[in-house]
DNA sequence: ACTCATTACATTGCGCGCAATTTAATTGCG
DNA sequence: CGCAATTAAATTGCGCGCAATGTAATGAGT
C-alpha cells in the first residue's frame, strides 16, 4: 500500500501549527526579559492592559485579553502577591472586583519600556513587515472568533 | 501628570499578543472537531507528525513540534491510553522510545481528513492569503529561534 | 417583600509547556 | 576493563487556558 501524503494534513501546511509554534517561540524570547521584572508572559500582557487603563474589572480585563475568570483570577492573585496590583471589591456592586495598579506596578512600566525594542531586534524583522503581520493576525482573530 | 500613551507598550500594537490571542482562538475552533476524535489540540499535532512519519523517537517528535520530553512524555502516555499509539523501547538502545501508530491510530487519519476543510471554511479566509500567512509565520519562527 | 433568574467572580480538575532535576543506558577514553 | 561524560526519557513543580461548577450579590417580576 503506497503512502498517501495528503498535503492537507501535513504539519508544515497547517496555519494552526505555524501560529502555535511561532507563538511559543515568541514567548520563549520574552521569558528572560520578563523574568527580570518578575513577570510571566500572560502577567505581562495583563500589565500592558492596566498601564493603558487602570481600574478595570476582571471581566473587562478578560474581554481585552480574551481570557476568562478561570484563568485571570489566579493570575491576578499572583500579580497581587508580587505587589503590582490591588484587587478591590466595588462598593456599589460587591460581585465586581476592580484591578488597580500599585505605585510599584505603575513604576514597572518604565522598566518594561525597553522590552519592545529588545524583541524587535531579536526578531530580526523589518518594522513595517512586522506591523503588517500584526494587522493580518488581528483580522484573522476577528474572523475566527465569529 | 498627563497620561503617556507609549504606543510601543500598547496591547494592540504587540505582535506577540496578536500571535498569542489568534493561536488561542484557533485552538478553540479545533476543540469541538477534535473532541469527536478524542484528541486534544497538541495530541492532534502529534498525530499529524506520525501520520507523515511513523516510528519516530520522542526526541525526533520534539524537533518537529518544538516540544521537549517534559511536554511529550505525558502527552504520549495519554495517546497510548487512548489506543492510538504504542511506545516501544529501541532494542539496540534502551534509552530511546519509538512512537508507533496502532491500527486504530492509522485509521483515525481518515476521520481527521475533513478537519482542514472545516477549519478553512470557519476561518472565512481566502486560501492564498492563508498560505501566505503560514509562510510568513514560519519565517518569523525561524528568526525567533535563532 | 419574596422568589427566581442573572451576573461576576471563584473554584476545581485536567492537559499542556517548560525549567530543572533525576534515572538509566550508552559512549568515550585512558 | 573501568569510569566519567554524554545522551534519551521520565519526573517534578509551577503557571497557565479552559470547561464545568459553585457561590454570593444583584436584578426582575409579581
Amino acid at each position: 500500500m503506497a503512502a498517501k501524503p495528503d498535503p492537507m494534513l501535513q504539519l508544515d501546511n497547517q496555519l494552526c501549527f505555524a501560529l502555535y509554534s511561532t507563538s511559543l517561540a515568541m514567548t520563549k524570547l520574552y521569558k528572560p526579559l520578563l523574568a527580570e521584572l518578575g513577570l510571566t508572559y500572560p502577567q505581562y500582557l495583563t500589565m500592558l492592559v492596566l498601564w493603558e487603563c487602570d481600574g478595570l474589572m476582571v471581566s473587562e480585563l478578560g474581554e481585552r485579553l480574551y481570557l476568562d475568570s478561570g484563568t485571570l483570577t489566579p493570575l491576578l492573585k499572583l500579580l497581587e502577591a508580587s505587589g503590582y496590583i490591588s484587587r478591590l471589591r466595588d462598593v456599589n456592586d460587591e460581585r465586581r472586583v476592580h484591578i488597580t495598579l500599585t505605585s510599584t506596578g505603575r513604576k514597572l512600566k518604565a522598566r518594561a519600556a525597553k522590552i519592545p525594542g529588545c524583541i524587535l531586534s531579536a526578531s530580526q524583522c523589518a518594522l513595517p513587515e512586522l506591523l503588517a503581520l500584526t494587522n493580518q493576525l488581528q483580522a484573522l482573530r476577528q474572523r475566527l472568533a465569529a
